[in-house]
DNA sequence: TAGTGGTCTAGACCACTCG
DNA sequence: GAGTGGTCTAGACCACTAA
């Protein structure tokens, strides 16, 4: 039996009482777990949104709700003029914030992929985190961080020329960041403060992200210093919201 | 001028063309910049759906599909038979994670008030977490959290019987948490590690902290030793995304 | 060119809330 | 009973994508 016809018979499955549960919402309900269980595996595309409305005897709008919410939670993504496709969530990754760039991964094929590396003045936003003068410049680098060929983080970081002034240059030698750190002198650093907030999808983002406009995203903003107390790196990054989990420890006991 | 001829003003601004941006969506922004200005004060109720789309000049589904988004982010919630009723985001509280119980806020009236207080054996996650005997009885106790008297946090805290026997009855006469840490011969204490994530509210949490249900929440899930190492309290949180930002600090060097 | 998702309409019925 | 938000339909037109 192919997943058409296996999907045809979650479809036409009789409906509760529609006073109990909404239709689209119990169309919602079965699409997810047709997910969840892998009928509809990650990547795959689902049938067309007439094909599907048809199959779950419904209008395509009724259909339409429940597919923009299994969108807005980033479960689906859909390309105009193409199709709908399932967005792999069945990961949680786990970042432990003290282990700072050395994401704690499950699989061995995540990617960190710089998208663009220029020098100009720093944003308002880092200025103020890193004690910046006004107009100072910074070298900022955008990075995608991809697993199991799905991206998951993309962050904007900005390193001060006056502290790393060779920045570029150590980075594309080293390959790393914390390559570029040692070139520069910086053995050691410290993330100081991490701030998280959630938000939803910048175009820009959705787009990297693969996930829809107004899906929700978890961010943080961070600083890292060196062991001098020296402002090294301001970091802006997203994940999709449902893709991670933040996990912070502490050694330090309170009064 | 009242604010219905003040909305009506804005809803009768004319459309950019429909190809650049969605008439929804163009609602959508006004909308959120009437709530954010302050046209539309916290806890507001607006104008009718039917009004509401005569006003801006389209069908009342047209209209629902911008209350609909608004919904989902938390800005805007719903009461059947009643309303629609402008939610407050235009402050997004700083909740210092180092800080433990002492949540900074802004303004001073804000209120932890417990719903329920009750013996039971601790849930699967706390057991876990806290390193519990299997059936091993907490006190349980789920908190709401207000700050100009609309809901922000909730909250569902266990601590184990075996450190705290007298919990309840600590806890009634000091009035606060720490009190009863107190009592119970803890002076001082550690949040040894925080987990952060995002979600959906479920229907009770969106009750209690008047969202709709699928709008989007931070969670967090945390462990509380004393100085012993000893595990004295799992928390488990969660805020409207929107509400809050979390900032934790750290100062342990890395390697 | 054919198929896809995105948008919008006009109208209908329902359950819920409150006076 | 009057007004509210929640659901659903049947049909239409559009822009985008890929063959």
């Amino acid at each position: 039996m192919n997943v058409d016809q296996r999907l045809l018979r979650l479809a036409r499955q009789p409906y509760a009482d529609k006073h109990t549960q909404s239709i689209w919402m119990q169309i919602y309900d079965r699409l997810g777990e047709a997910v969840e269980s892998g009928l509809l595996p990650e990547g795959s595309r689902l049938p067309g949104e007439d094909d599907l409305a048809s199959m779950f005897g419904v209008t395509r709008v009724t259909l339409r709700r429940a597919l923009s919410l299994l969108q807005h939670e980033g479960r689906l993504v859909s390309r105009k003029g193409v199709g709908v496709f399932v967005r792999s969530i069945s990961v949680r990754y786990e970042v432990r914030e003290t282990e700072a760039f050395n994401m704690a991964l499950n699989g061995a094929d995540s990617r960190m992929d710089a998208l663009s590396l220029v020098r100009k003045p720093a944003s308002a936003d880092a200025a103020e985190a890193l004690g910046l003068k006004s107009g100072e410049e910074v070298t900022e680098v955008r990075f995608i961080q991809h697993a199991q060929s799905t991206p998951y983080y993309y962050a904007v970081k900005e390193f001060p020329v006056s502290v790393m002034p060779e920045f570029a240059r150590d980075y594309e030698k080293t390959g790393s960041i914390l390559g570029a750190y040692a070139a520069a002198g910086i053995e050691s650093y410290l993330r100081t403060e991490t701030r998280i907030t959630g938000d939803f999808a910048t175009e820009e983002e959705a787009d990297l992200l693969h996930i829809s406009r107004q899906a929700p995203v978890l961010r943080s903003r961070s600083v890292n210093e060196d062991n001098t107390g020296r402002a090294i790196e301001y970091n802006r990054g997203c994940w999709p919201m449902l893709s991670v989990e933040l996990v912070f420890n502490n050694k330090t006991p309170f009064a």
